[in-house]
DNA sequence: TCCGTTTGCTAGCGCTGCTAGGAACAAGAA
DNA sequence: TTCTTGTTCCTAGCAGCGCTAGCAAACGGA
């Protein structure tokens, strides 16, 4: 029994390995640079070890996502918990969000630009992914009551501001939009989502 | 001389063909599917003949995305100019650029999600590339007198609701955003900037 | 007709994700 | 302690990828 326990745990800790060691790689250089080959390498194990963890390099990428979900989803409700109103609340979280995705290019890559095959916005979609989407309707749920807002439903308003921010991060990162204005293109966001003037 | 004409319109009418085919494969199978040699079958030349018109795969992605933003332009125009007022404007432009993308996604992918090395918001900036975003700058300027945009620069504010758009279109097309909330979130966003409430 | 240039081919390099098959090792039975 | 059984994990290899070297054939001009 004990034996049989050492080895499931020697499983697990390897299983581990694996995905810290493609996460550290991923985050290094990119996921191109991502190779079965490299990524065996690095763990000390040949390459065929990686598949009897897991069914592919793209089980890999999804197991990464999910270490990402539950780190972006913390990071989210750390800033929503510190801010001392909605307003700020609201604005702390899109901060956070963006600063996630600049800070961990390949992490946000895996779990939002590859086709990982996990289930969204269904009832199977794991803890950690729910967990984020939450800290958005939570943060927005206060500004509900704006004018323009009113009776909207919470749900495609959470996903209505999380695209928003998905979309200035990536088309920040692939060069697409100017740096520079980045905080002006946050504040305006805000301000069409809150209907507070622009502070300037 | 006229040897040498019927040479290069020869040279230029494979080049088109390439670019055609490329651009075909890709929408019919997506871009994983579209391989050199696949490509070049397809043309009906051998491999290496792509070599002499392109510098590499991603450069005939980068001629088929150049396709691609000519044709948004032109189809965010003709939504805009079809429209009777400014708020109608901005709501066809918002739903005429999703709907360019759930259309076209292959070329959509080349346009925005590959990293195309092409120079966006600077000088140098394609024109076809310019024109579609000037259209995002021309449907937002009558909205610009809203209270909560008093004051904000255009520019930006542009950049802010194009990637709102992009990401409403690459969440849904990813699985990410359940697609039946679609018009809902587009009315939200609509609702958002132009500070009408929602209508419901 | 001959020569030089251009054109486009075959073949191949080093890589990718992934897998088949066998060797080595460990665990339980005689 | 020895033999058998089952697991673990490695070597080797497949098909396909982007890309290129080098040669053969076709063509244009003299």
């Amino acid at each position: 029994m004990t034996i049989q326990n050492r080895k499931e745990r020697e499983r697990a800790e390897r299983e581990k390995l694996i995905i810290t060691a493609a996460r550290e790689l991923a985050e290094a250089e990119g996921w191109e640079a991502v190779t079965t080959r490299r990524l065996a390498e690095r763990v000390e194990y040949s390459q065929p070890v990686l598949y009897s963890h897991f069914k592919g390099k793209g089980a890999i990428m999804t197991a990464v996502a999910l270490e990402g979900f539950a780190e972006l989803a913390a990071e989210l409700r750390e800033a929503r918990m510190a801010a001392p109103d909605p307003a700020q609340a609201l604005a702390r979280v899109g901060a956070a969000y963006v600063a996630f995705a600049d800070r961990r290019p390949a992490l946000y890559d895996a779990m939002f630009r590859q086709s990982v095959d996990l289930p969204f916005a269904t009832p199977e979609t794991p803890a950690a992914l729910r967990a984020g989407f939450e800290e958005f309707t939570e943060a927005l749920r206060p500004h509900l009551r704006a004018p323009h807002l009113a009776g909207a439903d919470p749900g495609p308003l959470a996903e209505t501001f999380w695209a928003a921010l998905h979309g200035l991060a990536t088309l920040m990162r692939g060069g697409r939009l100017p740096r520079e204005h980045h905080d002006t293109r946050l504040t305006l966001l805000l301000a069409c989502f809150t209907h507070q003037p622009t502070p300037r």
